[in-house]
DNA sequence: ACAACTGGACAGTAACACTATCCAATATTG
DNA sequence: CAATATTGGATAGTGTTACTGTCCAGTTGT
């Protein structure tokens, strides 16, 4: 197919397409004469693909080219395919962040994790962050969170294909990015859920006891 | 104090506070005389909460005017209060997404989530991103996605302070957004631990079974 | 008196993700 | 074969967002 019947499959502009061509995020097409190209349905599956990961994962044209880059330069082990996955995500190293509470908290944790893991300033910058906007979370809760978490990344990389590494980074960059937004989204219907069972209707004028709360919680699961 | 204190001891320029006033993010302070006011701690905080609300949720400034206009506004029920948390994130109402994979997910689990909740629309849109993206999820995991969603809803709605509204509401709108990112950098962290006991070292020309994972995963919990 | 500072208005800037215009070379059509 | 349309590449422009810089009248401190 040509670019015009590309951007028609797709609802993309072709002057969409010639940018994404120009940065790198879509491979060029086969040259069939010295002015033209044919396109073909990888194109059509890396389009959608870069616009579930702008649109969706609200990821940049940057981090889209180190997503694409990984799909066409797959790293050699298992282990590195989620790796790769996360550095897409991980913000710039910064060196004034308080890293104590998460390194405390992996430390509690017994987690295998890398030392200069981007996660790790991650975490270390989410929790600064959680700190400034005068939010306090107990350890406990932290550690159920991270049980939450973990029971996340269970199914991750179970649900990892293992028939071809392209299959599985595929799964591993793509889905983890997507995924979140799942997870961000039933978690706030779960809030709802637990909320409506918890407090249904009550006034703010009432209180609520954390052992009621937790009773009602207990019932949801 | 003075703006130019504000400023100092926020470390944000004086020409960004005035944008922030401008902009109704941050109150103005009480006048004592026709060109100058005086601000105090309360003005402190509220500039700390809109940096970790911009720089660590990503929010917009239409999207945090929605957060602080809520705080100086609250709602009079309990159940409101994360109902006005989630509707601070939703998306625009698209009406031209799939909303049965969302819709049958949310059935089976039996959650209590109204109809026109904004967090369905956003569970909707994820999944078609997913989809668009290539990646197919099975309905088992999808439930397992929700449990671990709700295991930390759980711990969000036991975590709401139950002494004043004010407090419960900056947890519910605070904590929803920030804690977001928590959980995904220890998602990202719990996915390195899993993959590393799972795989370790292992090359992509070997194949591993998903009960070899599933049996790996489970020593780790 | 007089420089310094204050807060408000308004225009300017930088980054980002496109989007529109132009062009020479080639394809298509009558 | 001539006229027209289309292609891909280069380049410049647009709209949005989150600030940032400049100016100014009024007020404050010395």
């Amino acid at each position: 197919m040509r670019m015009s019947e590309l951007s028609g499959a797709t609802g993309i502009p072709v002057a969409t397409v010639k940018f994404y061509l120009r940065e790198g995020l879509l491979p060029a097409g086969t040259p069939i004469s010295a002015t033209s190209a044919v396109y073909d349905g990888t194109h059509v599956e890396r389009l959608r693909l870069i616009r579930a990961l702008i649109e969706g994962a609200a990821l940049s044209i940057a981090q889209v080219r180190r997503v694409t880059q990984t799909l066409d330069n797959p790293p050699d082990t298992w282990h590195g395919m989620l790796g790769t996955a996360q550095s897409v995500l991980c913000g710039p190293a910064d060196e004034g962040v308080e890293t104590a509470p998460a390194d405390a908290l992996l430390r509690r944790l017994g987690w295998a994790v890398g030392e200069c893991s981007p996660a790790r300033a991650d975490l270390a910058r989410a929790l600064a962050r959680l700190d400034a906007g005068g939010i306090s979370v107990s350890p406990q809760d932290l550690d159920g969170y991270a049980a939450s978490a973990q029971a996340a990344a269970v199914i991750d990389v179970a649900a990892l294909p293992t028939d071809t590494p392209e299959a599985a980074l595929r799964r591993a960059v793509v889905g983890t990015v997507l995924l979140d937004n799942v997870l961000i989204a039933l978690r706030r219907l779960a809030q709802e859920d637990v909320s409506a069972r918890t407090f249904a209707g009550r006034r703010t004028s009432g209180a609520a006891t954390g052992a009621a709360i937790a009773e009602t919680s207990r019932s949801t699961g």
